[in-house]
DNA sequence: ATAGTTATTTGCGCCAGCGCAAAGACAAAT
DNA sequence: ATTTGTCTTTGCGCTGGCGCAAATAACTAT
């Protein structure tokens, strides 16, 4: 499937970029696939290459000694991962980027990208607001999980995902998360075990329904009156 | 008291700076003094200025609607803060800046700044250096509130602390840090008893001495196998 | 269908860490 | 020296959330 310079527009970063530079970034880059729970890279791999993602879902996730991870990120089509790398020189990639479903991104090479950047202050811009939207998105999460009830960051967290990644089903019907019970802790910092309670619960409330791998919200509202959690 | 452009040389973002460019910053800049307990700038503050910090100790912290807050970072002389606002036109402080002694800071205009950035590589890759960094330790301290215990979350806000503001005491008796218990609190999403309790028992194995607001550590050695937390 | 695999639910016991309260330690000011 | 304010310590009781275990549900492959 080729993929065409227009449809790189979509891509935040790429949005004051003209035309020539998109080709040429066209002509600078490989399509790598990867299937259902694979990797585009590992944690501590050399950052070769920074990805665009052309179809999909891919997680960013980290983790510890121990093996128990986090997740810090959902990438959706047309975002931009992986692109720590085109910054520092000898960078390592900080997390794994798993895929939650067959996946195709662009791999533009780092120090290509770089390059890039030297002679082109819009670029730089692009990276740069990336990196700050990430850095406040990480802030306030960093602040919920220290001070704020697994209640309520599991309400967050939907609500999150809802405004990133949510499918609104056609039927009016809620919005639509294609995530497991672990994907939810591990975003959220609690277990499987609570997060099924937790849903439980509000499935019981009406304010959502699930199923494997899946939950639907119904009253969204209802999660923000819980994320905000006015009680006490 | 005159601040020289070479002096500006040591903040980390001007590294790659030509002379001329540095005179420049600083003819479009004013010092500003705050005495300590003061604030910079709050968090929702529109973002006119970036700071460098030229003297004294500054914490960066969120707090949630409920007043709790978070220390999200610490600035020490000649670290660059508050810079997001050169990056995003109309942005506002996703953070609060209080002093933690007296301190003085160069403000930049965010808009002059960002007017640099668009004829100077070297800057934007210096502020880009800089957000990948913060990123990184960010994605750290999250992985570690989520997936961590207590004590394991404290040794390595220690650690931390030790290598970004640690001073060598003269008389080779270990780091020493000023923070109060209700700091490292905040800066490990936990309590100020708890820290009390562990410092504690910490000083009792030898580990650090205690006094009021200082932490005298006297075998680093020891907290990074408790950061490690081989147990279990 | 049937068997095998993976995700989810729920009961149950437990404990790390919270947070009140009250006392003690330290520093600065008068 | 005394007061005042801030920081720290520690006892005590409590509970939110963890995590095992076992049952159940849902999907996949043969």
């Amino acid at each position: 499937m080729q993929i065409l310079a227009n449809e790189l527009k979509q891509v935040n970063v790429f949005q004051n970029a003209p035309d020539d530079d998109l080709h040429l970034i066209l002509q600078n880059s490989i399509s790598r696939s990867i299937e259902e729970g694979g990797y585009f890279f590992f944690q501590g791999d050399s950052a070769r290459y920074s990805y665009i993602l052309t179809s999909g879902q891919v997680k960013l996730m980290q983790s510890n000694p121990k093996g128990q991870q986090v997740n810090l990120r959902t990438i959706t089509a047309w975002e931009m991962f992986g692109a720590l790398g085109a910054v520092h020189a000898d960078a390592n990639y900080p997390a794994s980027a798993q895929t939650l479903e067959n996946c195709t991104a662009l791999a533009v090479g780092s120090e290509f990208l770089h390059s890039m950047m030297e002679t082109r202050p819009y670029l730089s811009f692009g990276l740069m607001n990336l990196m700050t939207d990430y850095i406040q998105e990480m802030q306030s999460r960093y602040r919920e999980l220290a001070t704020e009830r697994v209640e309520q960051r599991v309400a967050n967290a939907l609500i999150r995902l809802a405004g990133q990644s949510g499918i609104r089903s056609k039927k009016k019907a809620g919005i639509e998360l294609s995530f497991s019970r672990q994907d939810v802790a591990e975003m959220t910092g609690t277990t499987l075990y609570t997060i099924s309670r937790l849903l439980s619960e509000w499935e019981r409330q009406g304010i959502l329904k699930t199923g494997r791998e899946r939950i639907q919200i119904l009253r969204p509202h209802d999660l923000v009156k819980i994320a905000e959690d006015l009680k006490k």
